[in-house]
DNA sequence: CGCGAGCTTGATGCCGATCAATGCATGTGG
DNA sequence: CCACATGCATTGATCGGCATCAAGCTCGCG
């Protein structure tokens, strides 16, 4: 059903840049090799095309190996829901767990690779690793609580509010891959914001015009940059946290 | 911080009648034994007291063994934001596993009993039985997929939809007890639903009275008769889907 | 009995959806 | 190279759903 390029490297944790980011957090480096196992192989996803969609049964998870993706849910009348974005370093493919078959789509942003991680590998492993078990929950349990953020943002918080607050959690995520967090490009249109978000594109481009007249940005297209990340903060419903960085 | 009743019983998995909700689902009566471990002992919670809270370290995941519980997120500003009820057999304090200290306020609706599952004994246990392994990653993924169905609810329906889709999981889950799908008393007040579902309890109480002139519903203080099922389903956004019980 | 918590119902107003027009790239085929 | 289509973004005008404010009700309880 996703007939998609398969390009097949030799995938292995043990030399993988994200390590830190992904699933072997705080593996020794002789462990590290005993982990190679868990990868079987990489795969290529073209911008557009799905990784995974809802109903398809599930065999493996995903971790973002390059690129950027979004998830969403849909609606039995077609409305979209965009539950999350995921970039290098993330997991895809754990709402297929509960009942063997994905519950929602994974589309590419951009091209993209990941790796394709066996869930039934990483179930053995898991035994075997403590440490492996221990951080695959971890990553379950930040999903939820990430989950739980959302609800709050899309249960009370007025337009200006999640946008801010979506700014600032790609500029964290971005930050902690070693990019600028006063720089960014979306990788996204406004249409997916605001879907992500539960406004309409309109609202989405009003927001980035008002916040770039107040001065907080400077938004050209795609391009933002983050002139007062501290007014960001405050505008997300911070009590006005002063920004140490 | 949360001194409340510790009664202590012989807690054990193999002979609860939850069991085939609750985390030993699919264990045969002899590893069902072994299993009791799991349960160092029970709690009592009584209504209106936190299980835990929002920055308690995590020690324990509890499972709802009595009575009703909901969970709540806070922004700084105050704002609360519900972000799910547990009823018997459901599991508590996911969200504590991914930094080691609770991101949510687990509140009792109602007086409760929960089994403390202990978060280490748990790891341990799942490495001797993969069906247990199994069966725990089942439930985390099921809360993903909720809260995604949720996210959906908050993000682009109206006021009538979200209360008829509430209406509607929380008869699933009642029927799934032993309980009749037509009649229910809710545990927790308009405002709690409102926090829940993005809305003002005016808006919720209101709601209840358009579904009552309509003939979808009896309402009587916190007694729900649903009267046509298959309305509440149209009204919740499936497409016209004819109730098959 | 009186008080307060929770619920209902009505009147008004605001935020963001909706409708609509324009601009501006990029791509495509004559 | 131009004419045209297409996708994305911006901006304005209007509208509607739900929040907000307000009043009165019911019920349980000290």
């Amino acid at each position: 059903m996703t007939p998609i390029t398969t390009a097949s490297a030799p995938a292995a944790c043990s030399n993988c840049n994200l390590r830190e980011l992904c699933l072997p957090v705080g593996f020794s480096a002789p462990d590290l090799e005993r982990l190679d196992g868990l990868v079987a192989s990489r795969r290529s996803v073209p911008r557009g095309e799905a990784l995974f969609r809802s109903g398809d049964s599930f065999e493996a998870m995903y971790a973002v190996r390059t690129g950027f993706f979004k998830t969403r849910v849909m609606s039995e009348d077609g409305r979209e829901q965009v539950t999350g974005f995921q970039m290098a370093g993330e997991l895809l493919g754990l709402d297929g767990i509960c009942d063997s078959s994905h519950a929602c789509d994974a589309v590419a942003l951009e091209d993209s690779q990941v790796c394709v991680i066996s869930y039934g590998q990483l179930e053995e492993l898991s035994r075997e690793f403590p440490e492996l078990q221990r951080q695959f929950h971890r990553i379950m349990s930040r999903e939820i609580v990430r989950d739980h953020t959302v609800m709050l943002l899309l249960g009370g918080m007025r337009a200006e509010e999640r946008v801010a607050a979506f700014l600032l959690n790609l500029t964290e995520r971005l930050q902690a891959r070693g990019f600028s967090p006063s720089s960014l490009v979306l990788r996204m249109t406004r249409e997916e914001i605001g879907t992500y978000l539960g406004l309409r594109l309109e609202t989405v481009s009003r927001c980035f015009s008002k916040f770039q007249t107040d001065g907080v940005l400077q938004v050209k297209d795609r391009q933002i940059q983050v002139l007062d990340q501290a007014a960001l903060h405050r505008l997300a419903g911070e009590g006005a946290a002063p920004a140490e960085l």
